[in-house]
DNA sequence: CGACGGGACGC
DNA sequence: CGACGGGACGC
């Protein structure tokens, strides 16, 4: 209502971006997004505009990228991008509607689309922008958000059928379970924009409008949708709900028989798809008969179970490098939206389009294909290099580049560094993670920073002290020491962990991993912490980034090695929470390195096929990689018996121990100040979220008055028990829900 | 445990 | 230029 456009204005005011129409020169890597660091607008927007990748992959009238020919003319309709518009009032006419529209752009055209019949309005229109940039900020800036007069409720603005494909625009859709049925869209997108701008949510209801409990959330970008997974499913439990959220890249769309767009779109995709990807979808397979290679994989694909019901999904096969990868990816399908579930009805068919700018836009970083192949760990993972540090900026607006980090990101996962892709990385976790990310790389370091320190400014964060200490440490190689480290530096790595690791190899890798614990400790409590502040402050919960503690540790450790239940004694450090089951050792007695214990859970032990591995005596989780417990323990044993080296004892420098108590000290303050700690969550914000922060999240206050009607409000914000019991029940759920995914790629039963 | 809105190409 | 029969993801 607030945008309520007069038709008096027929030219496009203001609108960031510069001058009235179009900017062709704008590149599309930097999509449309509304005033930096400024607004979002709520409700999302329909799509995912210009976010996702743009591709050339047209050949006729290059979309964006190329500049359009001066003329807006309505000729070389390659280069517009037309919007289909729900939710138009019969009523309205033209002039109530462009002026609206004019607001974001040059407008080509408007057309109403009436009943051939009868000749009456359909309650819809199109509406054609000369470049999808203006289409995409016309989305994000006017869907669900703008009611046009004599509307009964905000208009639905999204590309019309086809558009998204051809324009290379993608968007990413979670199918979001266990919601709380009282929780409105805004709700749910606050608890999402944490891990990048929502484009949309969509929650199914009823007929009588009531929610069911589960809807859509969209993202154009993968590494955000994947950070809200990682960061929410399995995790994040809504007010009132007993269960946490369920968070998956959504199906695509059902088709509706007798709709032919969709039939076309099928046959396409239908076919194509299984020629791709191997059985059905990847994702589930893994490799016969394999053992859990220490670097091997990883998963996201249990993380995320494959939801497609049907073998195609453009994404899938786009992406999907060879058959045969496994994917960890997670290009798989859901993920980008194809024409099946494209927005609204969606589909849109044009099936090959899909496949192939998925494709493209993965692909093309040549790098792709290459990394792809560790997954098997035949191949020698070092050939991919490290590009850039394109990542590191976790751009989120690049697009492409995104699958494109994947790549490295798998990479560095051979090397059982923690790197999170920037998917997963980047996002959720922070700045934490990005510092921690590349500490087995190496110099990433350095890259990353520039986003922790932004965010860290106010307060000091558990990101800020890590960096530091890591990065001295870090070990020594040049390579290390590197930014990006050139693919040579990395690669040398690599090699020595994944098989027989070199000594340095693995000290660095037992840093790494130790550190990663802690930090995964660090997180886990934090987010912890976290959930529970939300309940008890609900109208704070925008701030918050739900860290999920599983996630963490899986992505963590997917990419590391680092079996994610190495947190489980990291855990420790929540003041509150304690963890029975874990013995744990140097980090959780601050003060007191001295000290350790006389034992450790973990123990090493080796297989019959001569391969040590590392046993959990009290959950019976084996691993490949040594326990970041572990080698803390032997550290300690060996500080206490000066003398005493143990086989793997690892040389490591003192300060290590110091450096997580430190986090772990840091940790309790935090817990136990309130206010402090929710600065730091702020700083924890995704570092590329910082602008959202600072567009809105923060200034969210009021999230309808926090609580559901149906659920007691938490009162006192501040009680210690609530605030202790909630953290027990999140370790708990935590704990019995750790073994999914990664984690298993790195464990095993006997 | 919930799975895609309501409509869709006029001049 | 023709377009399906049967079934209906998987948990």
């Amino acid at each position: 209502m607030n945008q309520q456009s007069h038709h008096t204005r027929r030219s496009p005011p203001n609108y960031h971006g510069g001058g009235g129409g179009r900017d062709p020169h704008r590149g599309f890597d930097i999509p449309p997004r509304e005033t930096p660091g400024g607004f979002r607008p709520f409700g999302g927007a329909g799509a995912a505009a210009g976010g996702g990748g743009f591709g050339p992959n047209y050949q006729d009238p290059p979309p964006i990228s190329g500049q359009k020919r001066g003329s807006p003319d309505r000729f070389d309709r390659g280069s517009f991008a037309k919007l289909f518009i729900g939710s138009v009032p019969r009523t309205a006419t033209e002039e109530d509607i462009r002026p609206v529209f004019e607001e974001h752009g040059e407008v080509i055209e408007v057309a109403l689309i009436k009943d051939k019949k009868t000749g009456q309005q359909q309650g819809c229109c199109f509406i054609k922008y000369a470049t999808s940039e203006e289409a995409g900020r016309a989305i994000r800036a006017l869907h669900n958000q703008h009611t046009l007069p004599g509307g009964a409720g905000p208009i639905q603005v999204r590309y019309a059928d086809g558009e998204r494909e051809r324009l290379g625009a993608v968007e990413y859709k979670l199918f979001v379970g266990s919601l709380n049925k009282q929780a409105t869209e805004k709700e749910v997108e606050e608890i999402f924009s944490p891990y990048g701008r929502v484009e949309d949510v969509y929650l199914m209801r009823d007929e009588l409008k009531q929610s069911r409990g589960c809807g859509f959330v969209k993202y154009s970008q993968r590494d955000m949708a994947l950070a809200a997974i990682n960061g929410l499913n399995g995790f994040y439990k809504m007010r009132g709900c007993d269960q946490p959220l369920t968070v998956r890249f959504a199906d695509p769309k059902r088709p509706r028989l007798g709709d032919s767009r969709f039939l076309n779109v099928f046959d396409t995709v239908l076919f194509r798809g299984p020629s791709f990807g191997g059985p059905g979808f990847g994702p589930r397979f893994q490799a016969p008969g394999a053992r859990p290679m220490p670097n091997f994989g990883n998963t996201i694909r249990d993380q995320i179970p494959t939801n497609v019901w049907h073998p195609m999904s453009p994404a899938n096969l786009g992406p999907s490098p060879s058959p045969g990868f496994v994917g960890n990816l997670l290009p798989r399908s859901g993920d980008m939206s194809l024409p099946l579930n494209s927005g609204g009805h969606g589909g849109s068919a044009e099936g090959p389009l899909p496949g192939m700018q998925v494709s493209s836009s993965l692909t093309s970083q040549k790098s792709f294909n290459q990394s792809m192949p560790h997954v098997g760990q035949q191949i020698s993972p070092l050939q991919k290099c490290f590009p850039s540090p394109q990542h590191l900026p976790p751009s989120l607006e690049q697009h492409p580049q995104t699958s494109a980090s994947n790549s490295h990101t798998q990479t560095v996962r051979e090397l059982g560094q923690a790197q999170l892709p920037h998917s997963a990385g980047q996002a959720p976790f922070s700045q934490a993670l990005p510092s921690q990310q590349f500490i087995g790389l190496g110099g990433q370091l350095s890259v990353p920073q520039p986003e922790v320190q932004k965010s860290s400014s106010s307060a000091t964060a558990l990101p800020a002290p890590l960096n530091i200490s890591l990065q001295p440490r870090s070990m020594p190689t040049a390579a290390n020491q590197q930014q990006l480290g050139s693919a040579p530096g990395q690669q040398q790595l690599i090699q020595p962990l994944q098989q027989s690791p070199s000594p340095l190899a693995q000290m660095l890798s037992q840093q790494t991993q130790t550190l990663q614990a802690s930090f995964q400790s660090s997180q886990q409590a934090f987010s912890q912490l976290q959930q529970q502040l939300q309940q008890m402050q609900p109208s704070n919960q925008g701030l918050a980034v739900h860290q999920n503690p599983l996630a963490t540790k899986q992505q963590q450790s997917q990419w590391t090695g680092v079996a994610p239940h190495t947190v489980a004694s990291t855990t420790a450090p929540t003041p509150a929470v304690d963890v029975p089951s874990v013995t744990s050792v140097a980090p959780a007695v601050p003060g007191t390195q001295a000290i350790a214990p006389a034992k450790c859970i973990w123990t090493e032990h080796t297989s019959p096929d001569g391969y040590k591995y590392f046993y959990n005596n009290a959950t019976g989780e084996s691993r490949w990689e040594k326990p970041a417990e572990l080698i803390l323990f032997e550290q300690q044993q060996q500080q206490q018996k000066a003398s005493v080296q143990q086989p793997h004892a690892q040389s490591l420098p003192p300060n290590r121990s110091v450096q997580q108590i430190s986090q772990t000290q840091q940790l309790h303050h935090q817990s136990q100040l309130q206010p402090q700690f929710r600065n730091n969550l702020q700083l924890q914000q995704p570092s590329f979220s910082s602008s959202y922060l600072a567009s809105g999240i923060i200034g969210h206050q009021n999230v309808q008055d926090g609580s559901y009607s149906q659920l007691p409000t938490p009162s006192s914000v501040g009680d210690p028990s609530r605030f202790q019991q909630g953290l027990q029940a999140a370790q708990e759920w935590t704990w019995k829900n750790k073994p999914t995914g990664s984690n298993q790629l790195f464990s095993f039963k006997f």
